[in-house]
DNA sequence: AAAAAAC
């Protein structure tokens, strides 16, 4: 069988993706790389139907990407498909287009999806969905969306009236279908997308699991962003006689993004932030923080600070997370405080800048992170704070992406230095004040080098550049920042115990009611017979588990930047 | 170390 393809994805498809996930402003005029003369196939040329081809062109597309191109002409034979590629190369409308034009010949039947796509994170689910209005315009093709946090029941209706294409995330999917509210034995056509995301996260046992469920007389799609061995022995069992598509990845870190790296101490970062979003001419910016506690910090404090910004973590209310989403993609919102539930998949066009509040611990997600911003050829800068215990993952970072960080100081704030240990073993220590650790560092380290694992080779190139020394401009008051202390030492229940800091009265925050009531000022002392000694792990599971903007608390903001 | 995902 010839290949529906000619072979040549030149290195440079990232400069012109002429079909991007969801890009919510299609920018007609923004052509194809021009250097790139050969003869672009057309979507026409793809063999899609006169209904496809219309809703495509109307989006103002005419030319397919690189992916689409192979991907097109093969999954409308039937055949399956091992894509290796990442959201913004047009890998969504790369097996929508095609599936939509499988599928349109019959209808479905109660209860009995005729295709399943995999998704791992809600957000993408979503966004896959619109694709499928977005080109099913022209289709009486129905779809659905199987994901958590929302109502059951809206869904199994849907379900029951026959759905073409059911969206989904694994853990609602299997829910549903022990409800028996699911069969999936006429689902010919299943999509994995991002199967290196679900192995990350854990889902590959439901996924494993769901496929079981399915016909083996199937057409199977597999996307990955990564090929790693364990990627490629599920593939090996989901697929048969697969064409392997592989587009180079756009993440390299594109030429457009501009990196910039500002070491500041732990205690200046939401100061530094504020100070690099004012100076920046920013657009629109997603804000990366490591924990879904800090991004509802950072967003009260952004808040606080007069600026338009909303916050997305997995622990926010279903409807939130969309309507936010939503708000920004509109550009209601400018700034958008997120966990790394919007770092990889979640495609937003135009992004002008993105800053990391916290360096990532993995290094991939830094390229994932950085890779919201400077697509399709726009110019984009990233940011990233880093506080002196993350030399190690920075190193890591740079390691990965080939070249340096260039380092930039703050106006205003102190320049500090890498701290010579790994802040991962002294995570209990996050956030004590930074004059107080500064001295622990510098203490002889004899105590806690026994055991270790020796400190890796400080690089001697780049870490360290002579930098200006910049004295604060504003005195900062030294804050006692009770809250902060409490968390992270808690044998010793701080001095003062019942004194009130500022703070709505009870009552007004009808959320903290009962068990949750605990949760700052009471923390400490009321623990019955434990006396002032309470083990660490105690107060950590004294935290109720779920919190989102709406109930986040405020103790943290309100002590430090009162 | 943390994030995501089911009631």
């Amino acid at each position: 069988m010839p290949e529906p393809d000619e072979p040549g994805p030149a290195p440079a498809e990232a400069s012109g993706p002429v079909v991007t996930d969801a890009e919510p402003e299609p920018a007609p005029d923004e052509a194809p790389a021009p250097e790139e003369a050969e003869p672009e196939p057309t979507f026409s040329a793809l063999g899609l139907s006169e209904p496809l081809l219309r809703a495509v062109a109307e989006k103002g597309y005419t030319h397919p990407t690189p992916i689409q191109q192979q991907a097109i002409p093969w999954v409308l034979m039937g055949r399956d498909l091992l894509g290796c590629a990442q959201t913004g190369t047009g890998k969504t409308a790369g097996f929508t287009l095609p599936m939509l034009d499988i599928l349109s010949g019959s209808r479905a039947r109660a209860r009995m999806p005729r295709s399943l796509i995999l998704e791992p994170t809600r957000e993408l689910a979503l966004q896959v969905a619109d694709n499928f209005v977005l080109y099913g315009k022209y289709l009486k093709l129905t779809h659905a969306l199987i994901i958590g946090g929302e109502s059951m029941s809206d869904q199994k209706d849907l379900l029951m009236r026959g759905v073409d294409v059911l969206i989904a995330t694994p853990g609602r999917l299997i829910d549903m279908f022990e409800r028996g509210g699911l069969l999936l034995t006429d689902t010919r056509v299943l999509v994995i997308d991002e199967a290196d995301r679900m192995l990350d996260m854990g889902f590959i046992p439901d996924v494993e699991r769901i496929v079981s469920l399915l016909p083996k007389n199937r057409q199977t799609l597999f996307f990955s962003a990564t090929m790693a061995p364990e990627i490629r022995r599920l593939a090996d069992a989901f697929l048969q006689n697969p064409k392997e598509v592989t587009v180079s990845k756009p993440a390299t870190v594109a030429t457009t993004i501009t990196e910039r790296l500002a070491l500041v101490s732990e205690h200046d970062k939401r100061e530094a932030l504020r100070r690099l979003i004012r100076q920046e001419d920013v657009q629109n910016a997603l804000i990366f923080c490591n924990r879904k506690r800090d991004v509802d910090i950072l967003y009260k404090s952004l808040t606080k600070h007069q600026f338009s910004v909303g916050a997305l973590h997995g622990d926010m209310a279903q409807s939130t997370r969309f309507a936010t989403l939503e708000k920004f993609k509109a550009g209601e919102i400018r700034l958008l405080c997120c966990s790394d539930v919007a770092a990889r998949g979640i495609d937003i066009g135009g992004l002008s800048h993105v800053f990391n509040f916290d360096v990532p611990h993995h290094a991939e997600d830094y390229v994932h992170r950085i890779g919201r911003t400077g697509r399709a050829g726009r110019e984009g800068r990233a940011f990233t704070l880093a506080s002196p215990e993350d030399r190690f993952v920075v190193e890591a970072i740079e390691k990965l992406t080939g070249h340096p960080i260039p380092r930039i100081p703050v106006e205003g704030l102190d320049v500090v230095e890498w701290a010579e240990s790994d802040g991962r073993r002294r995570r209990g220590r996050k956030a004590a004040p930074a004059a107080k650790r500064a001295k622990e560092e510098a203490a002889p380290k004899a105590a806690r080098a026994g055991g270790r694992r020796k400190a890796a080779e400080p690089k001697p190139a780049e870490a360290k550049q002579p930098q200006p020394e910049i004295r604060a401009v504003e005195a900062v008051a030294p804050e006692p920042r009770r809250a902060e202390t409490r968390r992270t030492e808690p044998k010793r229940i701080p001095e003062p115990r019942y004194e009130r800091p500022l703070r709505p009265e009870r009552g007004t925050r009808p959320e903290r009611e009962g068990r949750d009531r605990r949760r700052d000022d009471d923390l400490g002392p009321a623990v019955v017979g434990f006396g002032p000694d309470i083990p660490a792990f105690m107060l950590v599971a004294a935290r109720p588990r779920r919190q989102h903007a709406a109930t986040a608390d405020l103790t943290a903001v309100e002590e430090t930047e009162a």
